[in-house]
DNA sequence: TTGTCAATATGAAACGTTTCATCACGCTGC
DNA sequence: GCAGCGTGATGAAACGTTTCATATTGACAA
């Protein structure tokens, strides 16, 4: 029904395989037939099928971009960075979720690398059974590392490090920290970076030994009420006067929890949250937090995929401390 | 590399024809021969190729899902569940963002259907030029609707009028509606739904006339912040006492806004928000709204899309309001 | 004139399916 | 013994590309 190749061959007095020539762009062509060539493919409005290529050189230009769950607001602005930045290069998203399970994603990227991708972005799950799997395609990860493959990632050390400094120098003193699950990576090293920040202020300040309350549970809204709510159920003496937490969903959640207590954010606590989703500048107060730079990493992993050459091992960029509303200094100084 | 329908033959010793055909689940096929090649089939670990198999049929088993932007949390939910089903039944779906805009999607949509997707499911932008173009593929529309096309999408009127009835049963009379753009209309009947339960309040009791505020703008965080600041920056007796938006971001930035001016809701002032969102219920206070049943939307699209016979033109679901805790009786009854 | 070479066009094969017209075989009924 | 038939397998064509070995042409040198 639509037209093809042959069709703009037949109709141009040329051959298939000339017109596909001056498709691909090459440089053996004749001038003038280039010219005829590409005047019929408009005259009929030819579209090349993507199929009948793709058949051909056994590899699509679709981008799996699998994450754990689109609805994390996290993982929705990587996607539409994603999205953007392939569709600007005439690459298509595939999208799958993994709900955090590993036979999940195992399924999902066993139907996504039978569709012969042009490249996988990848944030995997924690017991990730992939590995191997994924090593017949141009595979990114991002956010959470896997072995054998490239990663980007946001150098979490240093921002578990931001955050503690930012307290520390607005002059708390009793801290908590809400964690992630210590089974990711991730949680692990933004946690030992606020905790390293806090160690090293307790060595230069003899006397001052801050030792923060730190419990663990998922990056989630929920988590974050419900470990906020019994970190605060504190006498307000050792009740800990700024809480950082792993996740901009967590530290809403425990905005929440602090709103129902009747604690005034900032005034009687101080929040930083990790990532700065965009909720995080529209909730009330509004977040201070440490940014992640999405954009810079969808274009990263992006390129990684596409790019000629490989990525490095490990590309680590910089958060950054965004200062709002949520922090001040302790109501008791 | 991959094992093909080819070497199955070959090592069974029967045609590919005949090994089309059992693949096909073709009853045409002798017993003794279907069980040797289903049993060479899992020796060598043979799957089909796609693209094989697209290119012969001249179509894939792809879904294209094209939503204004995935970060909208609606849209993200949305999302989520059309993969999930989509998955379920072994199609995968490809991602695209129109930012609201009629030459972005235009172009997205194009390139998705050279891709030959099964089906399409659209989010249309408000001056669609895509209308005869999605022609070609099966097209169900969601949330807003596109002349020609089945539309998906929930009892916008109902809704309004369902969060207006609320409002007065509370015992409010001094209302405001932010609306969503009157270029949508989504957004036109959701208004309506609102004004038509007042209009009808205002005859039966007469005396009480009920004229709402009504200011308009954008569905997101934001509009809902500056609208509000705007209608609430009005003397205690002449600001309305209760509000109602047409989406939850637009409630959870007045929200913000009327936490930023002194007002407590749901105290001083109450809201009822629309679609209900998983932010809604982590939200302080937690969000009165009125919930849009997204998994059936979903579940219905992905019928309509992939089901053997044609959806209606129309398929209207009954929004349903959820009570949390952004509302109470006016302060001064 | 012939041979060589560069430049460039051609034709066919190949990618992995599905489908359809054809064919092989065994049975039945006469 | 054979025509007719039903059951099922076969082989090849077709889908729309890309690529590569080969063919064509013209120019130029010997």
């Amino acid at each position: 029904m639509n037209p093809t190749i042959k069709d703009v061959a037949q109709r141009a007095g040329v051959s298939v395989g000339t017109v596909s020539r001056v498709l691909a762009k090459n440089k053996t062509v004749n001038e003038d037939i280039r010219l005829k060539v590409e005047a019929t493919i408009e005259a009929i409005g030819y579209r090349p099928n993507i199929l009948g290529r793709s058949l051909r050189l056994a590899k699509t230009d679709i981008i799996g971009l699998v994450v754990p769950d689109i609805t994390n607001p996290f993982f929705a602005e990587l996607a539409k960075h994603v999205e953007m930045l392939a569709s600007a290069e005439g690459h298509s998203v595939l999208l799958a979720n993994t709900h955090d399970d590993p036979e999940a994603e195992k399924q999902q990227i066993e139907t996504l690398l039978g569709r012969l991708p042009a490249g996988l972005i990848l944030v995997p799950v924690s017991n990730s059974l992939v590995d191997t799997l994924v090593t017949r395609t141009r595979t990114v990860t991002v956010d959470r590392p896997l072995s054998g493959h490239a990663l980007v990632a946001v150098d979490n050390r240093h921002g578990g490090y931001l955050a503690a400094d930012h307290l520390l120098s607005l002059g708390h003193r009793r801290l908590g920290y809400i964690s992630g699950p210590s089974t990711t990576e991730v949680s692990g090293e933004r946690r030992e970076g606020f905790l390293s920040r806090l160690a090293a202020f307790s060595e230069t300040h003899s006397g001052e030994h801050v030792a923060p309350q730190v419990l663990e549970g998922h990056f989630d809204y929920r988590s974050g009420e419900e470990l906020g709510k019994k970190m605060l159920m504190q006498p307000a003496g050792t009740r800990p006067t700024a809480i950082a937490t792993a996740s901009d969903q967590q530290a809403i959640g425990l905005l929440r929890a602090a709103g129902d207590m009747g604690l005034r954010v900032p005034h009687d606590l101080s929040i930083v949250g990790f990532d700065d989703i965009p909720l995080a500048s529209l909730v009330q107060p509004r977040l201070t937090t440490i940014r992640q730079p999405i954009d810079e990493m969808a274009r990263l992993a992006l390129k990684g995929v596409l790019g000629s050459h490989r990525l490095e091992e490990e590309y680590k960029l910089q958060p950054v401390l965004i200062e709002r509303g949520s922090c001040a200094h302790p109501a008791n100084a």
